[in-house]
DNA sequence: TTTTTTTAGTTAAACGTTTAACCTATATTT
DNA sequence: AAATATAGGTTAAACGTTTAACTAAAAAAA
């Protein structure tokens, strides 16, 4: 063995990778012995896993995936898409779904759609291509035409969304609750004694930003504040439509003396838009966004906003994810899963501590 | 052939996939002449690849990326390894490794390493293990031995660093001229009027923040300002350590006039450390990050920066990478690229407007 | 007409694993 | 002692492509 051991050894200088041929030839056994010895088969003595082991670590073998994902018809990888990678939401719930999935074996591709449908469909038919085992997605907000997200069910590959979802779509959903969180912010506001309270929010199309629509309306119902149109906004909540936005608000004849902005981004943009006006926030208006980005605590005055539980959403997309790759039976209840928001209270919409 | 197709069509409803081997049965011919015919190959006749063209289009062919990749020994995956995905910098670089990836047919792999050694290395591992055709990485803070790039770069696998590097490990590299941006940063600082300029600055092992420091002391010497050791601080670079040691200089004797903090992250910091000690910023106390992250100009006051081009270098990264995938020739001499940085002046470094 | 060239394929092996099915020698049971 | 079980493997096919090497028929050249 030694003898045949130092033959292959030269081959470590080789380019050529180290497969369990090579192995199986140092050791004189089948390949099917090799391969069964690196699983820990029970057919296998102690004394060859032994050897086999210690033959692989002499020739620096490394398992080819792709062979083993071809025999086996499982890539082991998992796709990602969101829409940038650059917020801390999105980023710590990659980390999440990251961390549950490696303990399986797991890896995941991420992607960006940048926001973009075209891209998210490219990035979809690449995922695809690639084999991924499952797709975990939060849709672009552009995305209307679901076809390319059929497409993947069709396939018979596990879709789960999280965060920007469709209802439409029949699929397992993560998410926070969107229209209590908009009831908790209004309440507070009111509870600050806000009678005017306006929102900066996002699509009607998209469902997360219609939850905290209808959710904003009915709260204010509940209240028994009027509905005023002019204080409800559609937009597409990056920072400058929030300073854009805001700006038209500082426009109108009778003001808002708050405002819920449905994204940390572009509440940032309309903080800044006040500044620049010189408006006292939050006596003159009091303002609250959404995320719980970390900046929210950093700047002047800090803003208020809703902690959406990213580590959470992340890693509870993985266990459904997992869910499908365990249970045998093809038939299975789908997932959605609402989490209950938390309103983190600071100095721009907190008139007492002032 | 009618017939055949509609035995076929059936098949799509099932959850097996289609393979050039159903397409081949349709048309009767051989699998080989399929593969051909999917790729142009010129032996194969328009009539033909037309047909075979159809017919995986009614049968919703899609390729095997798995088995192509085993056969051909090229994965067409490329690893990527950052500290943290969430930040505008690396987010940036990211995006555009992987525009000008995709248009080659290849796709990434993104992993974080949250600046963990130990993380840094399972991700190098999982990304050999998933037969990545290279590596594009950023070092965590905390990496100092380097055997497991060594691994990478011995299995013939194309390494490319950019920002955080190693001038030790001789590997293709990408970042700015670190040296030379603390240069222009000391010279804008001095033209103001400062005299007594501070450095918050990474751990001198980093080859990045090592640079600055450097160039930070050669400037001061340059414009005859004397080398203070308490001006000079190291840190992680986090929010909270910026505003620790901005803390510390305040507490000093000879407080510095001006402060260049090596991370947008920590100078954020410690402009919420001057804000609450009531230091005008930059009439008392001139300050300076690194990185121009987007927020840098929307935090009151906006703080000056350096622009690293993180699209550029995301380019730049992803075209060495393809490089050694074009080029036959295995030596090949090594790019070292260094960028220009372009230095942002904004209110927290400007007397002049103010 | 015969030979050569071109066209349009076909055949079969290979990539590195996994796994169902089979085999043989030894140990155990009856 | 014969029958059965168990341990420890081996053989060969399969996963879906790609590709080098071969071939048959038709077209062009001689």
């Amino acid at each position: 063995m030694l003898k045949r051991l130092s033959k292959y050894i030269k081959k470590l200088n080789t380019k050529k990778k180290t497969t369990i041929k090579d192995i199986a030839n140092v050791l004189n056994i089948s390949i099917a012995a090799v391969s069964k010895a690196l699983h820990d088969d029970s057919r296998i003595s102690k004394k060859t896993k032994k050897a086999v082991k210690q033959v692989a670590k002499n020739l620096n073998y490394q398992p080819n995936h792709l062979a083993s994902a071809l025999r086996k018809g499982k890539s082991k990888l998992v796709g990602v898409i969101v829409p940038r990678t650059n917020s801390n939401f999105f980023s710590s719930v990659i980390e999440n779904i990251e961390e549950v999935l490696n303990k399986e074996g797991y890896n995941i591709i991420i992607t960006q759609s940048n926001e973009s449908f075209k891209k998210e469909c490219d990035n979809i038919n690449t995922l695809l291509f690639t084999q991924v085992d499952g797709i975990i997605a939060s849709m672009a907000n552009e995305t209307i035409d679901l076809e390319y997200f059929e497409k993947i069910k069709a396939k018979g590959i596990p879709l789960i969304l999280f965060d920007r979802g469709e209802n439409d779509l029949n699929v397992d959903y993560i998410g926070i609750n969107d229209y209590d969180s908009s009831h908790k912010i209004v309440e507070h506001l009111v509870n600050q004694g806000c009678k005017r309270i306006a929102h900066i929010g996002g699509f009607k199309r998209t469902r997360i930003y219609n939850n905290r629509i209808r959710g904003y309306m009915d709260a204010l119902k509940k209240h028994n504040l009027p509905l005023d149109n002019e204080l409800l906004i559609e937009s597409n909540l990056t920072i400058a439509d929030g300073k854009e936005k805001m700006l038209e608000l500082l426009k109108l004849k009778k003001r808002p003396d708050a405002v819920y902005v449905a994204s940390d981004y572009a509440a940032l943009g309309a903080l800044q838009a006040l500044k620049d006006k010189n408006i006292k926030v939050p006596q003159d208006i009091a303002l609250v966004g959404f995320g719980d980005e970390p900046f929210t605590a950093l700047v002047t005055p800090s803003i208020s906003s809703i902690n959406q539980h990213s580590a959470e959403i992340g890693k509870q997309a993985a266990q459904v994810f997992l869910s499908y790759t365990k249970v045998k039976s093809v038939k299975q209840t789908l997932n959605k899963i609402i989490l209950e928001a938390k309103l983190v209270i600071r100095e721009s919409s907190n008139t007492n501590i002032i």
